[in-house]
Order: structure tokens, then sequence, then C-alpha cells
DNA sequence: TAAGCATGTAAAGGAAGCTTTACGTAAAGG
DNA sequence: CCTTTACGTAAAGCTTCCTTTACATGCTTA
């Protein structure tokens, strides 16, 4: 799954540290997330989305089962 | 967070065990979403959103963080 | 009664998400 | 040079998600 999040982190010029609070989670969740390590819970796409004022299909890509779309 | 999984499903009319399969997870894991023990992983949630044909926001109800819409 | 089907609970174990702490690198400014 | 700021890596530990296995309950139907 890919996903915009550093795009849209820095639409708003803000750094990993103040998104991390933002989302009231730490920064390493935020660079693991962006680097594409793993996937945020559910909970945490729902604040994001809500916090960027879009939708979570918008911030998250999903390719479908086979996780690529080369 | 509240989910409509049981009414989408009984919608369907399928059981949780035919749910289960077309998401490629165990009924266990249907019933404890479904029962709301816990949210499913973002991935998850995309399948579902995906099976049933809407969006996430459309299956899981994010009522922020205090948990509660009283 | 028995058998089958759908739903539910419980518990143990593994995988994924998140935190905490610590350290590394590069750019910008004094 | 030194300090600060932003980004990055690594590892240990806890919590949440998901699986596997086993058993229980209620309903239907033979």
């Amino acid at each position: 799954m890919k996903n915009r999040l550093r795009e849209l982190r820095e639409e708003k010029g803000l750094t990993q540290e103040e998104l991390a609070k933002a989302l009231g989670v730490t920064r390493q969740t935020i660079i693991a997330i962006e680097k594409g390590r793993y996937n945020p819970s559910l909970q945490l796409a729902f604040r994001m989305a809500r916090f960027f004022n879009v939708r979570i299909e918008d911030i998250f890509i999903y390719e479908g089962e086979n996780g690529e779309g080369r």
C-alpha cells in the first residue's frame, strides 16, 4: 500500500515532529509510515484523514492483494 | 469506533464464514470485528470497502478521540 | 433424538503497529 | 568551529490484530 503522507505533510509545511504531535503519535511512527515500513492502524488513518481534511482513500492507495501496480 | 459490518453482511445474505473467505481472513476475525472487540487493519478495511463497494468511512464510524459521541 | 448450520466464547501463539531511547547524518546559521 | 533543526536508523518491549484449535449454544429439520 502506497501513501501520500509526506506529500500532504509538506503541503502544510509541517515537520515530522509537528505532524506526530498533531496526530498523537511519535515521530518514529510518522517516519515508518512515510517510508512505507508499515501501515497505520485504522484509527490512526482516520485521524490523518480528519487532520488533512481528506478521505482515507486520498492518503492511502490500496493496490489490491498483489501489492503492486507496476 | 463503531462499524456496520454485520449490517452490510446481512444485506448481502452472507454468513460470517462466507464473508471471511471472501475477505481472506478467518471467521474469528469477522466475529471479533462485528462484536467490536477490535478494529481491522487498514488493509482489511480496504478489502471490506472494496468487497461491499462502499467507502471505508461508510463501514467504520470514527467518533473522535474520546470514543463517544454522547 | 440426532444431525447440521450459524453464531458465539476462550486461550495460546505469531505478526504488525507503536513507543521509548539512543545514536547518526546533513544542512543552515551564528 | 559549534549549535540547532530536520530527517534517518536500530533495537527492545508492549499492545493490537489475526490465526488456529476447541468447545458451547440455539435453531431447524429429519
